[in-house]
DNA sequence: GGTGCGTGCTAAATGGGTTTAGCATGACTT
DNA sequence: AAGTCATGCTAAACCCATTTAGCACGCACC
């Protein structure tokens, strides 16, 4: 409502001091030598005339713009976005930044240009954010703007923050053999081609090896595995349907996300199964989906929101390098139960 | 890469020209008198150095920055969000602007925080969005900044971005008569108390409206009503199992949304009763889910990428007042048949 | 009384661009 | 020869802050 912001020069001049001045005691320099009477008339004249600094103008100075860059494949705009950029913007607000949001479809003309806009606008850092966790393609950034990587991995920008899936891996396959599952254990939706697939498995294998060692740890084997290319409802459907069919004695189905599992109780439903009275079921992700199926599907969250916080808190504290792991908690609900 | 940014002082000395010359060049200032050689010398500078003006410095004497607030209560990180925020980045992409995404919580202290951030940083326009359709309220601002609501409205900033469900409901029962249902059908989810929540009936009442015109055009009344005050599957599914144990003779439901839906399908399914062979459904929002039933849900969706893209088209073309209503598509899936 | 020093403050440069006002130069009038 | 005008370009102010360099004053000391 107030037709014109006040500048530092206002201020200065109500105060009846120098520009400087006002600069100094507003920025709280330790070694001055003005006046507490000085400190006060500032004080009093920038509250009064509701002065805040102008970010812009100060950046062009300072090099310093309190605006972070975050770039994103598509991530911005999924389900898988939001606990993303909502534990960025989190912690970015703590360290009284603000976030600048684009998205590139993974476009690398788009990333480019992605790149140019933020970079133009003086951002302090990027953050470079996909949906699959993968090795990214990254135009060049000039050096002296820190970079981090989240939910993806490059060479070339070596701080990394990915979540836990070996670790999360293994839980999903304990929480089963903890309510006493040995036998009739399916592992659904594991791929050869998806893990060999470089642009994926910095996810995916991990995963599976964490999947794979936890069984391994207590001498067991999966009763079948069962791929699926495309992890969606319908193709987790298609799959278990033809695994019942083939009579395959599943009594533990490990999907490999929760898309993969509601697709596993439809088929289980339609076959006379239920969940976890005939057959328990765990998986990632903790998709929305995870808490509306009936029984609540027990799953392995990916934690996005605490990925996006610890990304913008290593940009802000000078990117140490390496990967950073982030635990993926498992959510517990009704879909897993003692074998019968 | 690149050690330093090139600055317009750079361009200007590889060129042999003034920055002056330099800078009305490079914005293709029409009434300057120029020689088409100064023109040749500068352009060639420019990209020979790989010129980008730095849109901070430039934002200081012009007052626009290319960047635009986009705030939200919640919407930044909810499934409601994506399409919200990705039709607002594309629409910004395209006019050469960048988004700055802000979160509060829909708490008023952190509005005004998050205002003066944006202002701050002088963009040139803010966004307001929430996840629900309602009056907002928003802090001041100063005039000269243009402001729309999106999937919000207020009196004191009158540019809004709204679905327009006042049409959306209709066609949702029309969809129904369409295939012939004339009887048993119910209307699953309305609530008087939720419609007359001012912060939320900007949204809820007109759905209703044009559900219930529709009904009265074709001449039709509903055979059953049921309320639900948290739009959630297990409400859904609670409120169908009650209403088929009341022995209501449903043909037909028109759900309020489709969580609900996702619920009703549950209900029918342990019922023994098929959709759409038995009970058609139909729904509104277009929620991922509504692609994951089985069989798929037919639903008016929320058009919230054309909503976002309206939103900064308008808030760029400098906000006409008055509300903007963005059709529903409707996306036909499997859920209505005509009645057995 | 001159020198040195601490105290309290400010002028001016700086960052990177835009914009206003106006300076040379040459051609053309009258 | 003086005045007018178009042409082609630049100096300098400006936007809003930060920062460096340094001024003016008073006091202590020899």
């Amino acid at each position: 409502m107030s037709s014109k912001r006040a500048t530092l020069a206002d201020v200065a001049r109500l105060a009846g001091l120098s520009p400087t001045a006002a600069s100094m005691i507003l920025n709280g320099r330790p070694d001055t030598r003005l006046s507490q009477d000085a400190h006060d008339r500032v004080n009093a004249a920038a509250e009064a005339l509701g002065y805040r600094p102008n970010v812009a103008a100060r950046g062009l100075r300072t090099d310093k713009t309190l605006t972070i860059g975050f770039i994103s494949d598509v991530v911005a705009t999924t389900r898988f976005a939001s606990g993303l950029i909502k534990g960025a913007l989190e912690a970015a607000e703590a360290a009284g930044h603000v976030v600048l949001v684009l998205e590139t479809g993974g476009d690398p003309a788009r990333e480019t240009e992605a790149i140019a806009a933020v970079l133009d606008r003086q951002v302090d850092g990027i953050i470079f954010a996909t949906m699959r966790a993968r090795e990214l393609f990254v135009p060049d950034i000039p050096a002296g703007t820190p970079v981090v990587m989240l939910n993806a991995s490059n060479s070339r920008y070596p701080t990394s923050v990915l979540p836990d899936e070996r670790e999360g891996g293994a839980q999903a396959v304990r929480l089963l053999i903890e309510q006493g599952h040995r036998e009739g254990i399916v592992l659904l939706g594991q791929n050869d081609e998806v893990e060999r697939d470089v642009f994926r498995s910095a996810t995916v294998s991990r995963r599976v090896a964490g999947i794979r060692s936890a069984m391994k740890d207590s001498g067991l084997e999966f009763v079948a595995e069962e791929s699926i290319w495309l992890w969606e409802p319908e193709e987790g459907y298609k799959s278990t349907k033809a695994m019942l069919e083939r009579g395959v004695p599943a009594r533990a189905i490990v999907c490999m996300n929760d898309r993969i599992a509601f697709g596993a109780y439809q088929a289980l439903s339609e076959a006379g199964l239920s969940v976890p009275g005939d057959v328990s079921i765990v998986s990632f992700d903790n998709d929305e989906l995870a808490a509306y199926l009936r029984p609540g599907l027990t799953t392995v969250a990916l934690p996005h929101e605490a990925m996006g916080k610890r990304a913008v808190e290593l940009l802000l504290a000078g990117a140490t390098e390496g990967e950073s792991l982030i635990p993926m908690p498992v959510v517990t609900r009704a879909s897993i139960g003692a074998p019968a």
